[in-house]
RNA sequence: GGAGGGGUUCCCGAGCGGUCAAAGGGAGCAGACUGUAAAUCUGCCGGCACUGCCUUCGAAGGUUCGAAUCCUUCCCCCUCCA
């Protein structure tokens, strides 16, 4: 587990040179089929040397959830192991990490008429009002979302709506944690500005590497929008405001390089309070013979 | 050379005699997070011995009980005429 462009892929790679391991994607973008540059997939050559899981399994016009990583990851992990091999679970999205370790409530799943209709009513109405709604359904929901956070409020009325009960009567009952015993990594890196310089660094690199072209080729070859959650990603979101016209390349690259830092400031927020990981600073350059020896000495262990 | 416009807290940008440490936005920092999570949302954001004090609105003077706001000089920047 790590914040983008911390050195996860190098990591992994490196680790299944010493471990007989599978490496199981835990990313939200990854899974997007044709967004490979932006999201700093590993390549081909990369994926040929070590078996990769959970990627490409989606186009950019579906959408995923946590709710499927979680299933997908377990089948994956289930088939790994069968295989006598060790899957190892690599990525940032932090809410897949816990979904697959601690389990999900059984709640029911999106509903793309429901959202869009109440996007529908928040726009005439205004999100406060749907809080307010919500407020009669599920106090104890309403309660803990603010009026202003749209997208839990939307998922609150949507489950309150087609469960037929309060979301807080279905929640905290049976979760069921992963079945494996998991030695959990946390890679954090020891002095921000050096990630912040990186990040900055990689996406000039993916300008080079034909970042926007990518872009155009899918907004040909799909029907995309920009609500869609494969082009809210950290870049594409950025990218499709350039090719719009509402941006101009400079405000664009400070804009995406900007967002990118969030979404680590986000990650390593998730990581600093993350039960049970062991953590190693990313930026040490000896990270993969520190990590390898942690791990066999915890695997050594029964 | 002539005519205008402008220099504001890290950046952009409002303010145009007191209610101004100075709107708003961005960035940054901190946090939250159950089927959208690379999403969404919240707080902080000059300094300090912090219900107050100190430093700040290009620089230096001045007017005033009181100035980022008015006057003078100076230093930069931009537009236009030549």
């Amino acid at each position: 587990m790590g914040p983008t462009a911390c050195g996860k892929t190098d990591l992994a790679l490196c680790l299944a040179q010493r471990l007989p391991v599978e490496i199981i994607s835990v990313d939200s973008a990854l899974v997007y089929r044709g967004m490979d540059i932006g999201t700093a997939k590993p390549d081909l050559e990369q994926r040929s040397r070590v078996p990769h899981h959970l990627i490409d399994v989606v186009d950019p016009t579906e959408r995923y959830s946590a709710a499927r990583f979680r299933a997908d990851a377990l089948r994956c992990m289930a088939q790994i192991t069968a295989r006598g091999r060790i899957p190892l679970l690599v990525g940032g999205t932090m809410l897949y990490f816990k979904s697959l370790k601690e389990g999900l409530d059984p709640l029911p799943e999106a509903d793309a008429r429901l959202r869009a209709e109440i996007d529908r009513r928040a726009a005439r109405a205004g999100w406060p009002a749907l809080h307010a709604e919500l407020a009669r359904l599920d106090p104890e929901t309403a309660a803990r979302l603010k009026p202003t956070d749209a997208q839990r409020i939307q998922r609150a009325l949507e489950v309150c709506i087609t469960a037929g009960r309060p979301m807080s009567t279905l929640i905290g009952q049976r979760k069921e944690p992963v079945p494996y015993r998991l030695l959990e990594i946390a890679l954090l890196p020891s002095d921000r500005s050096v990630l912040h310089r990186r990040i900055a660094q990689r996406f000039e690199a993916m300008l080079a590497a034909g970042f926007l072209d990518e872009v155009r080729r899918l907004r040909a070859r799909y029907p995309l929008d920009p609500d869609l959650p494969s082009m809210r990603c950290v870049g594409y979101r950025q990218t499709w405001e350039l090719l719009e016209g509402v941006t101009d390349a400079d405000t664009f690259q400070a804009r995406a390089v900007a967002a990118t830092r969030q979404l680590a400031k986000r990650q390593i927020t998730w990581l600093r309070s993350w039960p049970g990981a062991e953590v190693f600073d990313c930026l040490r350059s000896d990270l993969c013979a520190a990590v390898a020896g942690w791990l066999s000495s915890a695997l050594s262990r029964p």
